[in-house]
DNA sequence: CGCATTTGACCAGCGC
DNA sequence: GCGCTGGTCAAATGCG
């Protein structure tokens, strides 16, 4: 009991304590610095949005010159909307619209059709035609004249012989091509998502019965907002719909949430750069981050031809009947639908303060210098473990992904719910409304799918094909 | 009659 | 160069 002559437990004693001691000093150091790292990572995460912020406000500004001359040509198209003009966040692309609408309101259209605006020698003619859709268009009161540039940011094809303007072209042109697709179930032959749209084409998808149909946002002349509605082919109780385009307007709320979605999936694709290989990078991560949770999937596909994120919420068991190009990150939620709803009955309104919340509090992870560097941190394999802080970050976005599922799922309307899924995962930059509420504008329209592949033929011969007959009902 | 949808035609990009 | 395909246009049609 009395160690007296215990004196080599003594000196093993004392070893040890020494080293705990160094490891606790280790430790401790450790400890400062991943202070250090996070507080640098806190800094230029700020500084980041600050200057992101800084951006979006000048190009808000040079915006709203354009559109103050564009509304004084066509009076007012825009009167009556309440929000302003917030969406327009995307600070790229917003500058990328906001030379379009100046153009496309004048003598800027010559360029746009076919978004080869200089294919000289068609023009002149062209113009005369593009001139009587104006008129036609304006005189119905949903001014169309985005018509020709739309052309080109819709057709992502043409896109990349737009040209000139060298400056801007690279970064506009993967801004225009930018699109943000949504998959989820649903019975209804559309879905509710805020604006207002009118159909402009069908076309039948290559071995699939179902057509795809094209719309435009209507809320506004000029508004170069497109999307595609298709139902899927194998599943067609999967409603499939791709936004591209930012509002170049004023949106009610629950429009609003859906446009800073479509925004902020281009912004983020760019941030990502290059589609190849940062966007690679970053569906990675952005994969891995929603993975552990998983009640819903994210896919960020930057093959080309246009990055596209797509958010699929159809909590698909066998996520492999859709072909997927192999760059693209598909995560597959593996609770059942009647899951979600039953969860999501439960709560879904409540959830979605939340979510909104949570999208901006993840939103700076998903944008920038922040996204690369959490990027790395997914990626690198744990020798730096990852901060419990970076750690508990992605889960939280998890968490956020797998209730916005779940209240989207509940929700019959989606719109604003589905917007703030989408926003929540890919980092939109607007606070959101907190309310689910949705306007009714509606656009109906049956859809088809995934293939990739479509037919020329317009016959709409089968039933099924009657797609949409969405008067717009609301609004 | 005005407006939205339908649908055949057209255009441009892309691959072979 | 040609054919295929995605996307858009615009006349025709339907509906309120």
């Amino acid at each position: 009991m009395v160690d007296d002559g215990m004196s080599p437990p003594n000196l093993d004693d004392k070893r040890v304590k020494n080293e705990l001691v160094v490891l606790q000093t280790e430790i401790e150091r450790m400890h400062a610095e991943n202070e250090r790292l996070r507080s640098m990572l806190s800094q230029v995460t700020n500084n980041y949005n600050a200057l992101q912020v800084h951006m979006v406000a000048l190009m808000q500004d040079q915006k709203a010159e354009n559109n103050e001359e564009h509304d004084q040509k066509h009076s007012g198209n825009n009167n009556g909307v309440v929000v302003p003009r917030q969406f327009i966040d995307l600070g790229l692309a917003a500058k990328a619209e906001a030379e379009e609408p100046s153009l496309s309101s004048s003598e800027g259209r010559s360029g746009d059709r076919s978004g080869s605006p200089i294919n000289n020698g068609e023009v002149g003619s062209k113009e005369l035609e593009l001139r009587k859709n104006e008129k036609k268009e304006y005189s119905s009161g949903i001014g169309r004249e985005e018509s020709p540039d739309q052309g080109s940011q819709w057709g992502a094809n043409k896109v990349p012989r737009l040209n000139p303007t060298k400056n801007v072209d690279q970064t506009e042109a993967t801004m225009r091509k930018a699109r943000v697709s949504v998959r989820a179930r649903s019975e209804a032959p559309m879905i509710t998502d805020g604006c207002q749209w009118r159909k402009y084409g069908q076309k039948m998808a290559k071995g699939n019965p179902c057509p795809r149909a094209y719309y435009r946002c209507t809320m506004a002349a000029g508004c170069p907002v497109r999307k595609q509605v298709q139902r899927c082919a194998e599943d067609r109780s999967i409603l499939i719909t791709t936004y591209e385009g930012n509002h170049s307007h004023p949106l009610p709320p629950a429009a609003m949430a859906m446009a800073s979605t479509t925004s902020s999936a281009a912004r983020m694709l760019l941030s990502g750069s290059m589609p190849s290989a940062d966007g690679l990078m970053n569906s990675n991560f952005l994969a891995r981050t929603v993975l552990p949770c998983s009640s819903s999937m994210a896919t960020i596909s930057a093959s080309a031809p246009f990055p596209t994120v797509t958010l699929d919420l159809t909590q698909n068991p066998n996520p492999l009947q859709f072909q997927r190009p192999p760059s693209q990150f598909y995560v597959p939620s593996p609770n059942p639908p009647q899951n979600l709803a039953a969860a999501a009955a439960a709560t879904p309104s409540s959830l979605l303060p939340q979510i909104f919340n949570q999208a901006l509090y993840n939103q700076s992870k998903f944008s920038g210098l922040q996204m690369s560097q959490d990027m790395e941190a997914a990626q690198l394999p744990n020798h730096h473990q990852p901060s419990s802080q970076q750690q508990s970050q992605q889960n939280s976005l998890a968490e956020t992904v797998s209730a916005a599922t779940a209240a989207i799922t509940a929700d019959p309307n989606f719109t604003a719910a589905l917007a703030a899924a989408i926003t929540s995962i890919i980092g939109g930059a607007q606070p959101q409304p907190n309310s689910t509420t949705n306007n009714n504008a509606n656009t109906t329209a049956p859809t088809t799918s995934n293939s990739g592949n479509i037919t020329t033929s317009n016959s709409n011969s089968n039933g099924n094909n009657k797609l949409c007959n969405s008067n717009f009902p609301g609004n």
